[in-house]
DNA sequence: TGGCAAAAAAGTGTTGACAGTTTATCGGGG
DNA sequence: CCCCGATAAACTGTCAACACTTTTTTGCCA
């Protein structure tokens, strides 16, 4: 008898996130497109792995909106209709103002600093055309600017808004030649974090997603 | 033989929603404080149940805040701290704020009657000092506000960040003599609404929050 | 050929069991 | 008496199987 290798696992990290990550993946590059059914014992048998932890990862997945139960016939990837994706649009401005004006209040310096070195990083995507790096630096601000907030719970529901919309967001648009202006937004937005401008940090906040709810909803036609 | 009644059980149902009403209400009770980590084999069976629903409920409260997973430890209830109660409160001040707004602009009369209906049951309750009629009447009224903006991300968050906060609430204190000022809140922003004076509603709503917020501030010496 | 009921297949909801980890218990030495 | 290591119990994480439901296929008849 050959011993085999690797049969013994430790337990350092449990299944269900992964599974949680397996099935965002598979969402977010399109294998599973709005309104397709999870089948359970198929991603199971594929990921090699039993039918329980995959349920655990779907309930999660119902209750942060990427994913509908329906008795007895599973979990469906949720169809986010126009109207959601603009409701998720104004909630993202109204959320990403009060971070603002919190943030304004008491942000570090190194963490304005940080702040800066990626809007100069951006700035460097886009004169290079890299969208590619541009787009995630840009998610990464935001939630750095949330973070900035000290809410925890604001903190916490902010990934969870972007990855829903990211769900209509990976429909082909990405926004072409509007980076430069939302980079200039980005600017203007932490020159009033950096002068503790709360009112002023707000606003220019809550108009920076406005303006991309704009671009979206230019980009339906 | 004796053929044995009820043996068939239909489908009709999930219990996975039981069982997160139940922990919510092992929660709500105090049966489950803050900290305490669910036993599983237990609470299946006190209900009769296997762990697999159980699990999946758990995941479900650990995303929306009320457990939290430890790997290899299983769910604990989550410990809110009074400076992630004052977070939550922040967040539903601004998300009432913007309820408020988007409701100027959209509500219908039969809504505005309802939301009327339900202040002067408020204002009965009061004044029989029948918190038990006043606490429920009270959630509900916020909760039809909310749905009134129209925006179906709001509505799913609201109860969510309400069911977190009431972990910490049940701690003793509902707030006493509060109530006659907590509703002529209420009866102010109503008549903004009524008005179409979105910016007034936004104010006042968010002030209202904010009030409790003091209150319950202020009950903690 | 087209419609439709019955049978088969596929798939979900739940269960009970096993492997591995954490927690509690026990016993000896300082 | 307390501390500490070893052992036992309790518990979680995962799996495989069963019960029930939904969906698809099959076969019959008009």
């Amino acid at each position: 008898m050959v011993p085999k290798q690797a049969e013994r696992v430790p337990r350092t990290a449990s299944i269900v996130p992964l599974v949680r990550l397996e099935i965002e993946r598979l969402i977010g590059c399109g294998e599973l497109a709005g309104g397709a059914r999870i089948n359970e014992s198929a991603l199971a048998l594929r990921l090699g792995i039993s039918r329980g932890p995959i349920r655990e990862a779907c309930r999660e997945l119902a209750n942060t909106g990427l994913l509908q139960a329906e008795l007895n016939r599973g979990f469906f990837v949720h169809e986010v209709s126009t109207k959601k994706a603009l409701d998720i649009y104004d909630l993202r401005a109204t959320l990403f103002g009060m971070a603002a004006k919190l943030a304004a209040r008491v942000i570090a310096s190194h963490q304005l600093d940080e702040l800066t070195a990626q809007v100069e990083a951006m700035a460097r995507a886009i004169a290079t055309h890299d969208l590619a790096t541009y787009y995630p630096l840009n998610v990464e601000f935001h939630q750095r600017l949330v973070e900035a907030a000290d809410n925890y719970k604001l903190t916490q529901l902010w990934p969870l808004l972007e990855a829903e919309l990211h769900l209509f967001r990976r429909r082909g648009l990405v926004q072409g030649g509007s980076m430069e202006s939302s980079n200039a937004e980005h600017l203007a937005l932490l020159a009033a974090l950096r002068a503790g401008d709360d009112a002023l940090a707000e606003r220019l906040a809550e108009r920076h997603i406005l303006a991309g709810k704009g671009r979206f909803l230019r980009s339906l036609d």
